[in-house]
RNA sequence: GGAGAGGUACCCAAGUGGCUAUAAGGGGACGGUUUGCUAAACCGUUAGUGGUCGCAAGGCCAGCGAGGGUUCGAAUCCCUCCCUCUCCGCCA
């Protein structure tokens, strides 16, 4: 959520808000509901102050009695509007994305995004065509993507044998990783509610998303940062306590609805996926620095694994709807000749502290700022490994630093 | 799932329809007096916050788990939900 204020000069708001495409209707209907909310409130505090001045200490008479009866029903009204008009201006406030950062680049989509960090060595060279990791994985007997259809359907992965140990290990080597760069590890449930995803953006404009239980109001969560940030929701943190730096595994579900036809074979594009979260709270002043220094933590995963990758600057157009600046990490993947993400490292500024209503006891208690990425998803993390260890034997190597995870 | 008991400030807790919650009383914390130093004792402080109007000083409104309702008036009565605890059932 944007500051409500910065509605008082609605133009300058949309100067901003309109490089990530236009953005005028959601602004307007915003602004119009947050001076309704407004004029009906001081209409309601006038009346209310009135009543308090005028209801007595002791029983009242029978006299008082009619002229206070009409003054509970002026405020009765009051209060309807305001609450009517509070519903509506803070529903639509929840559809204003965030204001995208000055510093990035502007640009209509996925073509305007910039390259933040060159690659990190060379792609590896093969003398045979390689691969996709899908048939490799599924030669070795490493996933059984057709028992899996029979049981769940497309869109799912079962591993098996070193399959199932490689991502166990996985997991593993990365909260290693996470907790040595001084994140602190927690395993959540993966079921949340509608309040937290509305904290974090997911609810209410990307329902379509998201599995949602029919009999109960739980979600299943599509990622980690959903609980990872919430942890705090509507907590007053000590200053000295930032920052906070967490991460945690996770299954993760997405309904990928929309997506249909796209990387339907492998591990590219799953329901049901496994992810480590890297999540920051920090002070506003230190926000830029802790977004580099989380996406330094995910990336040395990957120089860990030896994978070479690449890190992009979304432009304005490309930017998801809560974040204000985001660095995608994209993964090398031989068999599609091309870079696909692994990661995306993400700065909210306070948009998400304010729907979560996450602060810190400062000089006056402000809210933080949030930062979240992927340190990393497993599941593309072994589509990419699979792919550029692949040996001419058809057999694969699997990265040094496993080893000790891989071992029995 | 069934039966019961709770949720008031940093913690415990009194308040069960009107006397603006300056929220009684403890505890803890902090400051002071006293002291060679500690402890004790005594004195004091410990409501913070959100919203709104205002250049400001300041005014006003809302906050007793959350949301509704009854009432001229609700921490207090009623309803729904959330959470905690005890017992039973079920289960991993």
């Amino acid at each position: 959520m944007i500051d409500p204020k910065r509605l008082n000069h609605a133009e300058d708001l949309l100067d901003e808000l309109n490089r990530r495409g236009d953005c005028t209707a959601v602004v307007e209907k915003a602004h119009a509901a947050y001076h309704n909310w407004k004029s009906a409130l001081q209409a309601f505090e006038t009346l209310k102050a009135d009543q308090n001045a005028a209801t007595p200490k002791r029983k009242p008479t029978d006299v008082e009695k009619n002229r206070l009866a009409e003054l509970s029903d002026a405020v009765k009204t009051a209060k309807r509007f305001v609450d009517d008009a509070e519903q509506a201006y803070r529903t639509a406030l929840l559809y204003v994305p965030n204001i995208p950062d000055p510093k990035i680049p502007t640009g209509a989509d996925a073509s305007g995004n910039t390259v933040f960090r060159t690659p990190s060595r060379p792609v590896p060279e093969f003398a045979f065509e390689p691969q996709t990791h899908d048939s490799i994985l599924e030669r070795l007997n490493w996933i059984d993507t057709t028992r899996t259809a029979r049981i769940n359907g497309s869109r799912f992965v079962t591993y098996c044998g070193l399959g199932a140990r490689l991502k166990r290990a996985l997991i593993q080597f990365m909260l290693d990783h996470n907790t040595h760069a001084g994140y602190h590890e927690l395993s959540p449930p993966v079921l949340v509610n509608r309040t937290s995803l509305t904290g974090t953006g997911q609810l209410p404009k990307f329902d379509a998303d998201l599995f949602h239980c029919t009999d109960t109001d739980y979600w299943l969560s599509p990622t980690a940062e959903v609980q990872l940030t919430n942890y705090y929701q509507g907590e007053l943190i000590a200053e000295a306590s930032l920052p906070i730096k967490l991460t945690g595994y996770t299954p993760c579900f997405r309904k990928e609805a929309g997506s249909y036809g796209r990387d339907t074979k492998g591990l590219i594009r799953l329901h049901q996926f496994d992810k480590v979260e890297l999540v920051q709270l920090v002070k506003p002043e230190t926000s830029d620095a802790a977004l580099l220094e989380l996406l330094n933590t995910a990336c040395g995963i990957l120089d860990a694994l030896e994978l070479p990758y690449q890190v992009v600057t979304l432009c304005s157009g490309d930017l998801g709807f809560s974040a204000s600046k985001t660095y995608d990490i994209e993964v090398w993947l031989p068999a599609q000749n091309t870079y696909r993400e692994l990661s995306s490292c993400s700065l909210f500024t306070d948009f998400q502290a304010r729907r979560a209503n996450i602060r810190y006891r400062g000089d006056s208690n402000t809210f933080v700022h949030t930062i979240n990425g992927s340190g990393l998803a497993i599941d593309r993390t072994i589509a990419a490994i699979i792919e550029n260890y692949q040996l001419a034997d058809g057999s694969v190597s699997i990265p040094k630093c496993l080893d000790r995870y891989m071992s029995v």
